[in-house]
DNA sequence: TATGGGTATAACAAAAGGTTATAGGTGATA
DNA sequence: TATCACCTATAACCTTTTGTTATACCCATA
């Protein structure tokens, strides 16, 4: 049995819906159902009465319910007690300047109960990146490692679209979504080459067999937004940047023809200090 | 995190070794080894110390061992309480004979605590099992399904291969293996048509353009037995049937390009019925 | 220095777990 | 009663996980 379908079930017995659970426990409803599906398959038992109207508990899913609080907190707090056998000491993470400022922060947050002290570097290329893993300067690193050549651990943590960023002025800010079709000629703002979300728009267009028309280079990734809110530019960024764009007059347009998606791995050079930074920061946890 | 991965790591835990507990828990080395690196990551802590001459617990380690298994037993205890919420009901299962004389009645001498009555019934054909589930004279049914058309709820079990059982004094008795080669010719020992040992057998026979040379056709399997113990016909039969020749003249040959494999499922009409059978008597545990 | 017992890794197959799209039931409401 | 909003189930598909076999490699020891 997994644990996770125990989580899984007690939301869905607190909210007598696998859709409105669902959504709580950022899944599709389907994938909720056949959960559940499993876990009473697991324990031999039917927990819920469906209908089109919700669900409702069966005997043993209320005494699930009671038990299996208990036994998930137990578990919780048996993984906290492991972790904190590890020696604390201080960690450093490196990462682009739009992780840093838009992801991080919350994941750090999101854990509390570590007595750890952690600092975030920023870099601009890879290979900062990994010469400072190599040295010990950092413990962990956050990027797209798939193009990049290393040995270290490495473990995916989630996956990105990409949009076309533009002014709400600009005449694309219409439509729904764009194409590669409907701005292929227009110069966009770049990243500089040595960061994942430069590599990963360069493919795309070469994909497309279309050179990159590059307008400007801009290395701080906050600028560009400045350029594009200026209106003297539009861009290709992955969807963190829009967390940006609150209450501004920028619009962030799928790229229906866009098929690559970043994809953030946290990388470290040691195995167990990589292990210990997923579990304490970054495994979703109920 | 699984609790299957708990149970993997006590019995690893307590013989300090990923092959001897890989014996006890029915799987490869290399699986085992794989869950406690998954378990490892779960955790975010390392475990065991790994060596050529076996593993050792780290600090981590000796901790989940003890909180571990209370963290399990009371998980087992919840699934029990679970099951008994079914109203008990008396249970019929049936099945062919070989399944009935060795291997469903250590299947439920396993299960003990449960407050149910199981009978079991006995069946040569297909048609008999599935008339049966039909009019719910029996519960549930063990039989390979793969070839029989049926809408009922079904859960594979276990897989097993089929040998070429001879007599000792036979010529191929010397052999450690055989090949369809080597007896294509002579006559086998058969079960009537209707049955899942014979179907397989005749696949196999069609999967190298031959015909299947019948010397007898035996609805009893326990009478092949004494027919090869008599010398009389050679057959073949899945591994299940190698319990009946402790100490006997027969002798159990692997077969190196019979492909076909026989796969028991158990079968239910209701489906509720069929999960509850499934984790009362079926799903292996620690 | 061969050998046996131990773990790790690679390549592959099967099962599990997720997604989107869609069907079909139920109850409120126009 | 037609329709809409909302619920769960299923199908088709893709990715990840978990298992297998085969093989490499490490180390103690005879």
């Amino acid at each position: 049995m997994k644990t996770e379908w125990l989580e899984s079930f007690i939301e869905t017995a607190k909210t007598k819906s696998l859709s409105k659970a669902s959504e709580q426990l950022h899944m599709t409803q389907p994938a909720l159902s056949k959960q559940m599906r499993k876990l009473e398959e697991d324990l031999g038992v039917t927990l819920f009465i469906r209908s089109a109207t919700g669900v409702e508990l069966t005997s043993a899913g209320e005494i699930l319910l009671q038990e299996g609080e208990s036994i998930l907190s137990s578990v919780h707090s048996l993984q906290k007690k492991l972790v904190s056998t590890q020696e604390a000491c201080d960690l450093t993470i490196g990462t682009w300047q739009s992780m840093a400022a838009f992801y991080l922060p919350y994941q750090l947050a999101s854990a509390k109960d570590h007595n750890r002290h952690i600092d975030i570097k920023t870099s601009h290329h890879y290979y900062d990146l990994l010469e400072q893993l190599e040295s010990n300067k950092i413990d962990g690193a956050l990027f797209d490692d798939r193009e990049v050549q290393h040995t270290y651990w490495s473990k995916l943590l989630f996956k990105e679209d990409f949009y076309l960023f533009v002014n709400d002025q600009h005449p694309l800010a219409e439509k729904e979504n764009v194409s590669f079709e409907d701005f292929k000629e227009e110069p966009i703002v770049v990243l500089p080459p040595g960061c994942d979300v430069r590599t990963l728009v360069e493919k795309a267009y070469n994909r497309h067999n279309l050179k990159i028309p590059i307008g400007n280079e801009i290395e701080f990734a906050q600028s560009i937004m400045g350029f594009i809110s200026a209106n003297l530019g539009i861009s290709i960024l992955p969807e963190i940047f829009m967390r940006h764009l609150q209450s501004s007059n920028i619009k962030a347009l799928p790229i229906t023809d866009f098929k690559f998606k970043r994809e953030i791995s946290l990388v470290a050079k040691n195995p167990d200090v990589g292990k210990m930074l997923y579990t304490l920061f970054f495994k979703t946890r109920s």
